[in-house]
DNA sequence: ATTGCATTTGTAATCGATTACATATAGCGT
DNA sequence: ACGCTATATGTAATCGATTACAAATGCAAT
């Protein structure tokens, strides 16, 4: 840390021969500085190794050059692709991220306030939509507005603009696809019933059921919270039930591969005796065994655009709540987990 | 981003009829201040909602009170639950993450340059040990000396400090386990072989072969690159031998799963026909079909390590490289991915 | 030659906190 | 009462860039 002797602006000031107000049109503002001594100062940069403190920009520019965005788990795979499109699009407009995982500091809301706060960030993405209603007002205040977007998941209250998956039409792909298999006995596992994801794709799941006229049985619908433990206890309460289901809608891909594994290790085989749906199209799912039918999302696609349209926000000095809500197509990937009801053979 | 009237400093120092010297010292140094004066100023804090401007205390304090990370892919879930363990300990200590997806910005070595520069970051911690020599030397230049850790990953070539798992250790338990099974032919599933993890993973595979006095047959070492696709390669060249190992080491779960799945599209069964070990212990180790066997690590221990050890480079003016290599202990975890050799049955 | 305008560059104030140094006050021993 | 130390607070310089405003320059038109 002893960069005392790092070169500054009034340095480069000095080799070039020119003010540091110079240096600094040059090099934030080129085209405000003639020919010549553009390309004086840019030698004379790269004479002196100049790299900018980017504190003091920031300082004066009233900026931080940051934009945080809250994860509800880092530690779940799920949102890693997401962050690599929101990494990728951020860092080519030179801003960087400061990631806070809503989890671990979920146990203090002030630090997460903290984080909100405009001084430590231009912009906000946030993708958690449980996060308390009171936690984001503080950056609604007209005194202090930074630009917020929601990615993947979002507000129901607050009319925040945001990109997420089509996901109605994710659920009505995966019910088509039991009800065009024959399946007539349909059922669905559930996130956290708080998840605004969760209730939207168990509201479209009823809908698609009502409108293929099947039976909605509230037995077969089952609570869970997106973990593999989820579908650990849904495939116990499965093997329990004396009219069972035969095709299950699950609200993800890893409540989908819990469900498998724990009928597996039962003896149940999918999908012979249950055909099962999952939904996000994870890495894995394309290797798993069976092969994981499911709802195929864009998320890298997803992390660019809403950086893009933070970005946007942050450039407009402010992002107005009328700005569109984006919803990226889904897709439904049939593979080796569906079959048509009772085929043990196959 | 209308944020004029943010109150700052002095209007804390007015309100609390103090100095602004005063307050600063009764927010970061109370125990410098009497009593009754930090009450006061942290009232007056309280009641004007001071927030302190990172921009202006970075730049006085020659500090930016961000750590960059330097992680090869963040769309690779493997990195995730480390980065969340990297976030818990420096979000403790008040220190924000600077995200580099060094595979999104690879195509611009001077972009990742720019980050390691001191102006940017406190300290950095870098998870890809593939990363050019020339570019980490930039941060070794004593006049801009940033305190620097590897974690998971480490450089063959320069004496940075380093967390780490026992890799060695790893592969003797998983060829142990095998030879213990009763399998006399052993291969490996290597990564990609300029990877430092690759390198030592397979020298102790074959050292281990060669403790239990079994065969080392080249044509059993596979060439990988820790994703799925190349436990699929090696599914294929597996298939087309005369005389196959009847167990693998995989250099990571993906690898393995990746193999496991082929085989079974081409009705190989795992393990009666071939045992595998994995290693990383992912989550879905646990869920896959059959259940992985598989090397653990503690993956969210080694990222606050990293993080700690970082932390008092920061603190003590800079990390020295003697200082000592953290290698943290493996588990093995026997599951249903193995078997002893031709056990049809099971 | 003079005026006016556009372009380019320089001077100095500014962003908002921290901290070296100076000063004030209190307590204590003699 | 005096000097001495310890504690508490204030004054003002400082971190390193940006930018409002002023000034200089060049050129064309009159």
């Amino acid at each position: 840390m002893e960069q005392e002797n790092a070169p500054k602006i009034v340095d480069v000031a000095r080799v070039a021969g020119v003010s540091t107000a110079t240096v600094s049109r040059a090099l934030s503002k080129p085209e405000t500085v003639a020919k010549s001594t553009r390309e004086a100062v840019l030698a004379a940069a790269a004479q002196t190794g100049y790299r900018i403190n980017v504190a003091a920009r920031n300082l004066r520019r009233r900026r931080t050059g940051a934009v945080v965005v809250l994860v509800p788990n880092l530690g779940n795979p799920f949102f890693s692709q997401i962050l690599a499109g929101i990494e990728a699009t951020l860092s080519k407009k030179g801003l960087s991220i400061l990631m806070v995982d809503t989890m671990q500091s979920g146990t203090r809301p002030d630090f997460i306030q903290e984080y909100l706060h405009h001084t430590r960030a231009d912009g906000v993405i946030v993708l958690d939509g449980s996060l308390p209603s009171d936690l984001l007002q503080s950056s609604r205040q007209s005194s202090n507005r930074v630009p917020l977007a929601f990615g993947c998941e979002w507000h129901p209250d607050e009319d925040y603009p945001s990109v997420r998956a089509d996901n109605e039409q994710g659920a009505r792909l995966a019910i088509e696809h039991l009800v065009e298999l024959g399946h007539e006995k349909i059922g669905y596992i559930n996130g956290p019933h708080a998840n605004v994801l969760s209730k939207h794709r168990l509201a479209a799941t009823k809908a698609a059921l009502a409108a293929a006229e099947k039976p909605i049985n509230e037995e077969w619908f089952f609570e869970g919270d997106f973990t593999m433990q989820a579908g650990v206890r849904a495939a116990r309460r499965w093997l329990d039930m004396k009219e069972r289901p035969t095709g299950l809608f699950c609200a993800n891909d890893e409540t989908a591969i819990g469900l498998i594994s724990e009928l597996h290790q039962c003896g149940i085989n999918v999908p012979d005796q249950l055909s099962i749906v999952g939904f996000d199209d994870v890495d894995i799912a394309q290797h798993y065994i069976p092969t994981l039918t499911t709802i195929w999302q864009p998320r890298l696609e997803l992390g660019k655009r809403v950086a893009q349209m933070l970005v946007e926000g942050i450039n407009q000095g402010g992002l107005n709540p009328s700005d569109p809500t984006q919803i990226l197509p889904v897709k439904l990937r049939v593979r080796n987990s569906t079959a048509p009801p009772g085929s043990a053979g196959r």
